[in-house]
DNA sequence: GCCGTTTTCGGCCCGACTGTTTTCAGTCG
């Protein structure tokens, strides 16, 4: 039992009370208790079968540590049985309908008997939901144009794909007339690997005009909502965007606010209130004198803490960093000096070792590693041990004839699915990069999986785990890996751990990277370059990187070609 | 249902927008 399989059944439950109409704080908890649990490293199932204390855990108490356990023991929950069997799952579907929350469900499936998007969809054509009693045409006409994009609601985009759409919208407000200073807030600016929708933040003295500008913005498709300082559009990707118009003297504490996340905003303000302010969108206050709110600095300033990076607002690392002393400068772009993982025509790859080699050093790289797919993925071409070595010695090559950067012979070797490598010891003995990967077979079960990487972080040329889980973001769940296990036997292996940079991948995740730098692994945060244009995605993994709390020191990829070379197990 | 403690019960964020309502409830973020 996976832990966010046991989230999702905490998710399901508090779903179900809502439509019950149970207290709604309890309802939090259920909710509160999922995200962490879906956030953290360890898991759950092994943190029962070592009779750990799960009360530990930020939002457990002593009722759901027992249904946790009764989760993992017995693969079943009771009380979320029985709900089952007194709410279907199509009234469920019901709450995927924007502007339809629990009470409005309760009222079709209590008094309609409705139980599925389909009756609710006759039901609203036959003109039923505007006789109800608080319901009336408008209402009704929204949920049939509603219940058409409940398939699509809740879908997130990559943030590869929010960051463009905000940053586009955010640089045509700024050439409005008026619009003095915009912003992209919410979880784009936290830079979470996926979002849900937007938020973009504007000083603009007349609010309609930022507003009509975003209404004709190519990007738009339709006005959802418009008030006096809050619009919301969705954009022809079909992800939503609010625009908040907020006065110049609040900027910051709405960019603070609308930056979230939810959780660290809640520790934020409850930081206030102990100290006898309030904070909320417009500022921090005393009573109604305005103390601060002009720029975020001074919102936390206010209640003493330092300006987090976005980056870090997640309500678990930042405070506890916070209390420690001065915040740690998170590793950045401009800190990595080398790129360990990219392909070049030997296998799928789109451009030569020369070509891939002189724009990396465009980009201002010192090394990399040219790492080829090995034989077992023959769909891309990948190379068995004679076109290795023909392929290293032309690498070997391409290295005496350019100057200003290394390059690695490297080698992305699979780990089979019967728990040996791709390619013979005395071969990756000749390389000077080994980076062992998960491509097929990733379904197994967790012990095959486990005993895969095991084989692969007990050999002795093996450099690091890439992608380690495997995970498409959004698209495909990775391996089951027990995470912990894994970076114990790297770190006890001398082995590092990629955070693969492609905004697909992602993978390690913020938690795991954080995690691995616990334990004191090496994090190397590689492109997996395809081309020439692949070494763009390095921002994404270096967002990674910060989320996860990474500094320069902690990112092996940051040192020099000759400090990076001493790392290396075979010097 | 959790949490903290001014230890065992009270608090748990709150403001914008919409629609139906004529003073507010529901939803959302």
């Amino acid at each position: 039992m996976k832990n966010d399989q046991i989230a999702g059944m905490f998710d399901l439950l508090a779903d179900m009370l809502e439509i019950q109409g149970s207290n709604p704080f309890r309802i939090r908890a259920y909710r509160n208790a999922s995200r962490n649990l879906g956030s953290m490293a360890e898991s759950l199932e092994e943190m029962v079968r070592n009779d750990e204390d799960l009360t530990q855990l930020s939002g457990v108490g002593k009722d759901l540590a027992g249904q946790i356990q009764e989760i993992v023991t017995t693969g079943k929950h009771k009380q979320l049985e029985s709900l089952r069997s007194e709410v279907p799952p199509g009234v469920l579907d019901m709450l995927r309908i924007p502007g339809v929350g629990p009470k409005k469900v309760a009222v079709f499936f209590n008094e309609l008997k409705l139980t599925s998007l389909s009756e609710l969809k006759q039901a609203a054509q036959a003109g039923e939901l505007a006789k109800l009693k608080g319901f009336g045409k408008k209402t009704e006409q929204s949920i049939l144009e509603g219940i058409d994009q409940a398939a699509e609601a809740g879908k997130r985009v990559s943030i590869r794909d929010a960051r463009r759409w905000a940053d586009e919208i955010v640089q045509d407000l700024l050439k409005v007339d008026g619009v003095t200073q915009a912003e992209a807030a919410g979880s784009c600016r936290r830079r979470k690997e996926t979002c849900g929708d937007l938020d973009v933040l504007a000083i603009c003295e007349d609010a309609s005009r930022a507003m009509d500008a975003l209404e004709a913005h190519p990007l738009v498709e339709k006005v959802l909502q418009r008030g006096d300082t809050k619009q919301r559009v969705r954009l022809q990707s079909g992800i939503e965007m609010d625009l908040r118009v907020v006065p110049e003297e609040s900027f910051g504490a709405a960019l603070q606010y609308f930056t979230g996340s939810k959780e660290h905003n809640v520790v934020v303000r409850g930081l206030a209130r102990d100290q006898g302010l309030k904070l909320n969108e417009y500022g921090m206050y005393r009573g109604d004198d305005y103390v601060a709110g002009r720029t975020e600095e001074d919102v936390y300033a206010a209640v003493g803490l330092p300006w987090f990076p976005p980056e870090l607002r997640e309500n678990r690392l930042e405070f506890k960093l916070a209390e420690a002393g001065p915040l740690p400068e998170l590793v950045s772009v401009k800190d990595i000096r080398g790129d360990l993982h990219m392909h070049t025509t030997a296998s799928d790859g789109a451009a030569t070792v020369e070509e891939m080699a002189t724009a990396a050093r465009e980009r201002g790289l010192k090394y990399i590693a040219i790492t080829d797919h090995s034989q077992r993925v023959s769909m891309a071409n990948g190379l068995d041990a004679e076109r290795l070595r023909a392929h290293w010695k032309e690498i070997r090559r391409v290295r005496e004839q350019i100057d200003g950067i290394e390059i690695l012979c490297g080698i992305e070797c699979d780990i089979l699915e019967d728990a040996t490598l791709d390619l013979p010891d005395e071969v990756l003995a000749e390389a000077d990069w080994v980076i062992a990967v998960l491509h097929y077979g990733l379904k197994q079960p967790r012990d095959q999986i486990m005993k895969r990487l095991m084989c692969a972080v007990n050999n002795p040329h093996v450099d690091i785990i890439g992608h380690p889980t495997g995970r498409l973001v959004g698209r495909r769940e990775g391996a089951d890996v027990n995470m912990m296990d894994l970076l114990k036997a790297a770190a006890d292996n001398g082995v590092m751990m990629e955070i693969n940079a492609h905004p697909k991948r992602l993978d390690l995740d913020d938690v795991h990277a954080a995690a691995a730098k616990d334990l004191g692994i090496p994090i190397v945060i590689s492109t997996d370059s395809h081309s020439v244009n692949g070494f763009e995605m390095l921002e994404y993994g270096v967002d990674q990187a910060r989320r996860a709390g990474l500094t320069k020191k902690d990112v092996a990829n940051t040192r020099t070609p000759t400090q990076f070379r001493k790392m290396l197990k075979r010097n």
